[in-house]
DNA sequence: CTAAATTTGTGTTTTATAACACGTGTTTCT
DNA sequence: AGAAACACGTGTTATAAAACACAAATTTAG
């Protein structure tokens, strides 16, 4: 990957970036102070644009990427160059991470959704890290694990599922990954129906119907981009039946 | 998971599991020979006839598998009970240890297919050299990485690829894991038609059908259970055309 | 502020594949 | 040995969803 020519602004102020290793339940909350002080000091913090790459399936990752702020995508380019989204990113989570534990080239591309604050560290450090510290490395093993079984659920769901099926699922996803604005209904999450689409592995055509029948069943109710979930219930009901 | 009632037999001499701890490429060699003795120590034999079940979707895991010899298959059951083939393990294989690490149920089901042989470590003393040994800390992510990767990639072909590209591409996954018997040609591994579709996501109609038609068309020849390729590029042009 | 481009929305047609039905061959069990 | 259960194979039908075509609405750019 070349990193200069896709950074829209390396940040200066290093403290920019508090959220990685400040929030509450942060993975980073298991390093002594002298290991949080070695990850302050070697991360390079770098805003996106809204629909900007971080990078591209094929490019060699170079370092740990944490999102400290926006939304990102992560998708494959599937046969005919539709895409398959396999993962939503929220601040706080690690893009990529699995190439470069893998010590793969990317499989998948990374894109903001949202203006986007990444912090980058170099994988040495991280490794150095995750060998002196146990309680880490089982964390991220355990991080991994998750990742793991939700990606193998999402293989049934999305094979398996009828239209109706993966596209409740693909909406209890989003809610389970960015949650609700203050309304407790309202999805915190603004997307395009093609997105939604390469989420819930259909057309864009289909996303779109699909959508509109649950609103005329009031499963949901749409303005525009925003997407509010009326019945909870029924929701879960869908995606369970497939 | 209740262990006891589900053991074919629980074998008495250790030695008879050399494979695990002793292979040439094996994760084991990472360890140190205090590490290798507390392992060999704290191990549990236990053999599977074919067609037996090692643990259940649900069941709570106790320890970590590892697969010394035989084959199993790891499978979700899906809508309307279609099962999904999600994973193929082969000897020295660890087998669900996603679960164990997510700190979650067992998301699918471990069957032998061949008559096998595990052995079983527990979690505490797999947990106490992950946080001693960095190097072995580091190998397991990696493993879960690549893992993580597979699962991925199948989840877009799965969905994506035509029936004779999802078959075409299962053949190879079976290549991949079995290998080839003496011949260089013959997949080194038996399995039903009814295993063949949950493994490419058809229903077993099509993945008789689809099979013979390779066979007409001479990329593969069959006899009985055994497929034999005899057209690998063409075999991997129609995996990659979808 | 208008033109162009993109996104959203809807009806129709086509097609891939599941579902069904049925027959044959092959183990397994009593 | 005979019956039952299971695995394999093939033709037909039904259907879910993609593909296509086109219109309206919204956003972006010049």
């Amino acid at each position: 990957m070349c990193f200069i020519t896709r950074v829209s602004e390396i940040m200066t102020d290093k403290d920019t970036c508090k959220s990685c290793t400040e929030s509450k339940d942060s993975i980073f909350n298991l390093l002594t102070k002298e290991e949080k002080k070695v990850f302050e000091e070697n991360r390079q913090c770098t805003s996106y644009k809204k629909g900007e790459i971080i990078f591209k399936e094929g490019d060699l990752p170079v370092g740990m990427i944490c999102l400290c702020s926006g939304k990102v995508k992560l998708f494959k380019e599937g046969v005919g160059g539709r895409d398959q989204i396999i993962r939503m990113e929220k601040q706080g989570d690690f893009v990529g991470f699995r190439a470069l534990f893998a010590g793969e080239h990317y499989s998948a591309t990374a894109t903001a959704i949202e203006d986007s604050v990444i912090c980058y560290l170099e994988k040495n450090i991280l490794e150095k890290v995750i060998k002196a510290n146990g309680n880490f490395a089982l964390r991220v093993i355990n991080i991994l694990a998750k990742e793991l079984g939700f990606s193998n659920e999402r293989t049934v769901s999305l094979t398996q599922k009828h239209i109706r099926g993966r596209l409740a699922e693909s909406l209890l996803v989003l809610i389970n990954t960015f949650g609700f604005e203050e309304n407790n209904k309202t999805i915190k999450v603004y997307l395009s129906r093609e997105d939604i689409a390469s989420l819930s592995n259909m057309t864009t055509s289909n996303a779109i119907r699909t959508l509109s029948t649950f609103a005329q069943e009031n499963v949901i109710s749409l303005y525009g981009r925003s997407i509010t979930v009326e019945n909870m219930e029924q929701l879960k009901r869908i995606s369970r039946l497939g």
